[in-house]
DNA sequence: TTAATAGTGTCTTTGAGACATTATACT
DNA sequence: AGTATAATGTCTCAAAGACACTATTAA
C-alpha cells in the first residue's frame, strides 16, 4: 500500500463508456461512433467521454448518452457494466473506463457527439468483425453478454419497447436477443403467471397483426424487479461452459 | 464531451477496495481494517489502496488481498463488483473506487497491512450498526447481495471451503451466507444432481460428525461454472422486491 | 442405549414444454 | 376462402419440497 500523497499520485483519467442496445430490424444493435479525434481516430468506438469534475458516474454516462441519442430519455435503462483498466489500453496514458449498459426502445438515427464524425446502429452479430478502438470489442461483448442473462431475471424486456405493448412484442424482444425462436403459446401464459412482470391497460391495439389474427391486448411494465420464477433460456444447459 | 488536452484532465485517483468474505463461526463476516492514515484515521474501512502505475485493476486488488490476510492464496475467489465515484465520497479529491468481492475459506487471523493497525473480521450482521469510512458501508452491503445471488447460480459455494468438504459443509455455507436453514436430505440430493457442481473423491471423513452419525463422503469443486437448474434460495418470492 | 447424522426413497405439487383448439382479422 | 395470429386448454415430464426410512457413529 503507497502512502498517500496528494501531489505524487500516479496520473489517471476516468471515461464514462457506454454499450448501448436496442433491437432495430429484428437484430440486436448496439450504438456505435466514429472517432474524430486520436487516438483511433477514425475507428469505431463505444460512445463515451471523460468524466468531468463535480458529475457522479452515472450523470456522466447518462450525459454520453444524451449527446449521442438526442435527449430525453427517462425510459432507457442505464446501468453499470464493469471497469476496465488494463495498463496500456490507452495508448496516451493510464485510463479507466467505467462501462455503463443502456437499454433503449427503438430509437431515430444516432446523432454523433462532439468527438464523433458518425454515429450508428451495428448489428450485435456483426461486432464480432469490426475492430474496435481500445478494448472496446470486449466491453461490448461483456455488455451483451450481460443483456441476454438479464432477460432472464428481470423484467427488462420492456425497456426494449415503447409502452404499451403486446405479449408478441415482448416475444420478440426476447427472440432477437437471445437468438432463438420461443414457443409463442408457451410464452404468453408463461409471462402473465409472473407476478408484477406486465399489467394490463385494458386497452387492446387498434388493429390484428400484418398478416391476419385477432387484435391483442396491451400491456405495461409491472412493479416486478425481478422475475421468480426466472424466464430461462431454452438451450441452457450452460453448466459447464466457461 | 470534452476534447482531449493529456495536459489538464482533471486530477483523479483509482483505488483498489475489497470486499473479502468468509464463514467464522456461522457466520457470514467480511474482512475491515482501522485505518492508521487520514482521512479517517482510526475508523473502521474495507481493505484496498492506489492502482499502482503498471499494474491491472485485478493485480491491485490482489495484491491489497494478500498484503492484508497473509499471502499464498489459490483457491481464493475474487471477482470484480463494481466502481464507486460519486464526487465527494473522499474529501481529499476525486478518488474512484473500483471494488473486488472475494470468497475465502477459514483463515488465520488477518495482518493489518501498511497503512491499517487493526484488521479483523466483522460479521456481516454487524455491519448495518458499524460506521466505515467513505461510502465504504454500502459498498459492502452491495458485495453481500452479490455473494448471496451467486451462490444461486454459481458453484462458488466451494470458495468458502477447503476442498476436500463434505456436503453438510456445504450446506452449511449455503445456510449461513443466506442466514436460512435447509432440508439437509433435499440439499444432498440436489447438489449432486446438479452436473459439474462436486466431485466425488472417493474418500470419506475420518470419524462421524462430533454429534454422531455416520461418516460422510468427501467432495471436490467441479468443472462447472454455472448451476443448472439453479440452487434459489427459499424464501424468494422476491418478484415484488426492489 | 440414546441421539444425531449421511444418504436414499417416495409422494405431492409446481412449472416448463409440446401440442391442440377456438376465435378473430388480414389478404 | 385461406391463412396467420391471440389466447387458452390439455397432456407429459422434470424438478422442488415435505416427509419417511435405514444405516452408521458419538456420547
Amino acid at each position: 500500500v503507497t502512502t498517500y500523497d496528494s501531489g505524487s499520485y500516479p496520473p489517471v483519467a476516468v471515461t464514462a463508456d457506454l454499450v448501448v442496445l436496442t433491437v432495430r430490424d429484428d437484430e440486436l444493435a448496439a450504438l456505435l461512433v466514429r472517432r474524430g479525434e486520436p487516438p483511433f481516430a477514425g475507428e469505431l468506438a463505444l460512445p463515451g467521454g471523460f468524466v468531468q469534475p463535480g458529475e457522479t458516474l452515472r450523470e456522466a454516462a447518462a450525459r454520453e448518452l444524451t449527446e449521442e441519442t438526442g435527449a430525453g430519455f427517462g425510459s432507457v435503462h442505464l446501468e453499470q457494466l464493469a471497469s476496465y483498466g488494463d495498463p496500456g489500453r490507452d495508448p496516451r496514458m493510464r485510463v479507466i473506463s467505467v462501462a455503463y449498459l443502456a437499454f433503449a426502445p427503438e430509437l431515430p438515427e444516432a446523432q454523433p457527439g462532439t468527438d464523433a464524425t458518425e454515429a450508428k446502429w451495428a448489428p450485435a452479430g456483426s461486432l464480432g468483425s469490426l475492430q474496435l478502438a481500445f478494448d472496446h470489442a470486449r466491453i461490448a461483448a461483456d455488455g451483451i453478454e450481460r443483456a441476454r442473462a438479464k432477460l432472464e431475471y428481470t423484467p427488462l424486456a420492456a425497456a426494449f419497447t415503447r409502452p404499451p405493448f403486446t405479449i408478441a412484442e415482448l416475444r420478440e424482444v426476447y427472440e432477437t436477443v437471445w437468438g432463438e425462436k420461443l414457443h409463442a403459446g408457451n410464452f404468453h401464459r408463461k409471462v402473465l403467471s409472473v407476478p408484477g412482470f406486465v399489467e394490463p391497460t385494458g386497452a387492446q391495439t387498434q388493429s390484428g397483426s400484418a398478416r391476419g389474427g385477432p387484435r391483442s391486448r396491451l400491456y405495461q411494465p409491472g412493479p416486478a424487479t425481478q422475475l421468480h420464477p426466472p424466464l430461462l433460456r431454452p438451450g441452457a444447459e450452460g453448466s459447464l461452459r466457461a
